[in-house]
DNA sequence: GCTTGACCTCAACTGAGGTTGAGGTGGGAT
DNA sequence: ATCCCACCTCAACCTCAGTTGAGGTCAAGC
């Protein structure tokens, strides 16, 4: 017989993929990945507490801006582990990610002007433009998938 | 005796990376995929003529607004095969990305703006977030890493 | 008592954009 | 004649963000 009221703090993994959208197989994996947290039961199944929710909302959100998991991981890691985060945990986070859109939002734009100054007056070449050329070293990255957002974090090993 | 002169239209693999700052693999690479082409001299080396340097630029450009190489390569496949493409050839495809940029920069404007009001007012949830849930079927396309731009072509086939 | 469905684990695969390495050839300088 | 370097091909490997599948467990319903 099923409790219509909700179990409090217990939900299932389905329960918490059909309410986030996300994939049975994606919140494995970021279990695998230390993103999100869960107990078991004594069946040994996952059981969630509901601030995973806001967790997911946070992960898909800031996948959306293109930062890369293991950035989104680091910036989750600052939440208080031993009391529910409050609003302005969640705040801080988003204003992290704030300043990388703004960076993103301002690189982008200067390719668009470089795109009519320098593609339109016919000037797209190496050495001299902008563009093609924006001042890095070209490319010391190692193997694999390049990527696309330029101004995500490398986190910023200062 | 190797000539000081360029020896015009007859470049050999390690000068156009020298040149253009892409790597030699990565050149195979564009080659394999169609996005470059040359002739081949009497030892089986590559012999590109100059205007791959412009498809390079153009390819390089294209990847830092976060254009996926199979769009690229449509859009390289436009240009006129049997003439050296002119100033317009080019603006012509310059055009396509700045589409692209406006949408992928007002997208991040209204991230932007979601953030601040959606995240600093606290509502970061499922269902009723702009920012989590802006309108789409929520991820359906398939299996491998998603794109970043979400604005990213998929070549109109309209 | 048997099926069904939801869950579990672990390993292998996907696609993009390449890199790395093994093994071989071509040609110029010593 | 020999060395070395630049080039060739082909196959295997890399990252990221997951998905897919095989094989197994557990509880509810008929």
């Amino acid at each position: 017989m099923k409790k219509n009221q909700e179990p409090a703090d217990d939900w299932s993994i389905g329960h918490i993929s059909a309410r986030s959208g996300v994939s049975i197989s994606a919140l494995h994996f970021y279990e695998r990945e230390g993103l999100i947290f869960c107990e078991r039961n004594l069946g040994n199944q996952r059981r969630y507490t509901r601030d995973v929710l806001r967790r997911l909302a946070f992960i898909r959100a800031s996948q959306r801006v293109g930062i890369p998991l293991a950035s989104i991981k680091e910036a989750l890691d600052e939440l208080p582990l031993k009391r529910t985060p409050r609003e302005e945990d969640w705040g801080r986070l988003g204003q992290r990610w704030k300043v990388v859109l703004d960076n993103q939002i301002e690189y982008l734009q200067r390719v668009r002007d470089d795109l009519s100054t320098c593609i339109g007056c016919g000037c797209l070449s190496f050495q001299r433009c902008q563009l093609v050329n924006p001042d890095d070293k070209m490319s010391e990255e190692g193997p694999g998938a390049r990527r696309l957002l330029p101004g995500t974090p490398r986190p910023d090993r200062s």
